[in-house]
DNA sequence: ACGCCGTGTAACGGTGTGTAACAGGAGCGC
DNA sequence: GCGCTCCTGTTACACACCGTTACACGGCGT
């Protein structure tokens, strides 16, 4: 019935899908107007660096990466984590350098996509500068979204919306939603949720003695959808 | 020496600055390729309401506007205070309605860009669409950093960061940094740093005790920025 | 085998929240 | 102007959620 999320690796073919995403179509398009290069990025190694010269956005091919902001006196705040299909970079738009981190948790195929080439691109192609646009407005979307849960929300509930988030967005992506593997740690989710990784865990165990899902370790099972979706909070008001 | 920040209202010029904001340029340009007006948004008024038809971005001319993200289970997050040169209404480019409120906390005047026309005008202003790309990344960006302040720093610290915030915003405004009139309640305060409405009066009282600002009801004097930025916590790293 | 790191759990305590009470100011009607 | 109502803000006290501290265990790399 449900297919486990394996783990992906460079050999690891991309995932089938029903049709290719969106952006994927555009790659093709781009590639007639610019140079479009794939790069491969091991696990523990940065895409970008807050500080390194912004000079291209970034959409994710197959893997798994986390971006994480930085403050001047040692704080830091993970504040996404990213898969196929999303694009990178965009927070540093009009600058002249990086302003945050994105660092590979798995080895990761990415797209990069030279800027300001690909503002020029949207004057020849009216319909990417709407995608662009539109990518952006999302990105914005699912930060405020995040914000409400971590605004408004308890921790278990803050956690149970983060699994039901990703749980989606792996089915969006042709993988189980019940039964994945989480590529981030503890101390990630913590830190994405405003919360310390060890309230994490007794977030995830207590769900477990809710019988709402099943946990080992990095193995997740959603047993009971309807109940964590309970718990979870109901989402932004229409979208 | 320093100036208060009088109650501004419909009648109140806009203050006068050492040039105009950048966007501002642009609205007499834009007005060459398409229909740009100038609305009026009484004090407790929405510019906009969730669920209602997209078909604008507006620019604050002047007056102080508050954004909220809500949720179906009746959740309310205060997402961001705006002020003149400030552009509403990015997050929900690509929709077909609007994703969260907009409400005025004093009389304001806002520029009203019709979208898509906006839209078609960077096809002919290259310029424009680097500017509103750039509009919308340093919207993620912002957004960003108080995600790192919320999941990062104590509620004390979190309050004395907005009121920096707050502060250095009106000195680009041309107003008093030290001494100002706050538009919003406790509440939407609170809402807006994730804290309880009780945590920020509390903070705002003990703020005063060590005499780092001076706060009555809706007045508020920074009387020594230094140490209040000490307390608020470094800025995010490189901006 | 050893060391390091991530995960998981428990105990304790502190920070922030919830509740209640109260004060003061604004707005409205007479 | 006065009185009343409502709203906003402050403060005290109680409490619980989550952070802090500590430790054990398992997996991985050398």
């Amino acid at each position: 019935m449900d297919t486990a999320f394996v783990p992906s690796t460079i050999e690891m073919p991309a995932p089938p899908t029903a049709g290719e995403p969106p952006l994927e179509l555009d790659i093709e398009e781009l590639q007639r107007h610019m140079v479009v290069t794939r790069r491969k990025v091991r696990a523990g190694q940065y895409l970008y660096r807050n500080g390194q010269p912004f000079h291209a956005l970034y959409l994710v091919h197959a893997g798994f990466l986390k971006t994480c902001e930085l403050s001047q006196d040692g704080r830091e705040q993970v504040t996404g984590f990213r898969m196929r299909g999303d694009l990178l970079g965009v927070e540093s738009i009009g600058l002249a350098v990086h302003t945050c981190d994105a660092v590979a948790l798995e080895d990761s195929q990415i797209w990069e996509l030279p800027y300001p080439p690909v503002l020029t691109a949207c004057l020849h192609i009216p319909e990417l500068q709407v995608r662009l646009s539109a990518a952006l407005a999302e990105e914005i979307r699912r930060d405020r979204s995040w914000m409400l849960t971590i605004g408004t929300l308890p921790a278990e509930q803050r956690v149970a919306a983060f699994l039901l988030d990703l749980a989606a967005r792996l089915a969006r992506l042709g993988f189980s939603a019940r039964h994945f593997i989480l590529r981030m740690g503890r101390a990630d989710i913590a830190s994405f949720l405003a919360l310390k990784h060890e309230t994490v865990s007794r977030a995830l165990s207590h769900l477990e003695q809710l019988e709402y899902i099943s946990v080992l370790r990095r193995e997740v099972k959603l047993l009971d959808i309807a109940k964590l979706s309970a718990c979870a909070g109901m989402p932004r008001m229409i979208q």
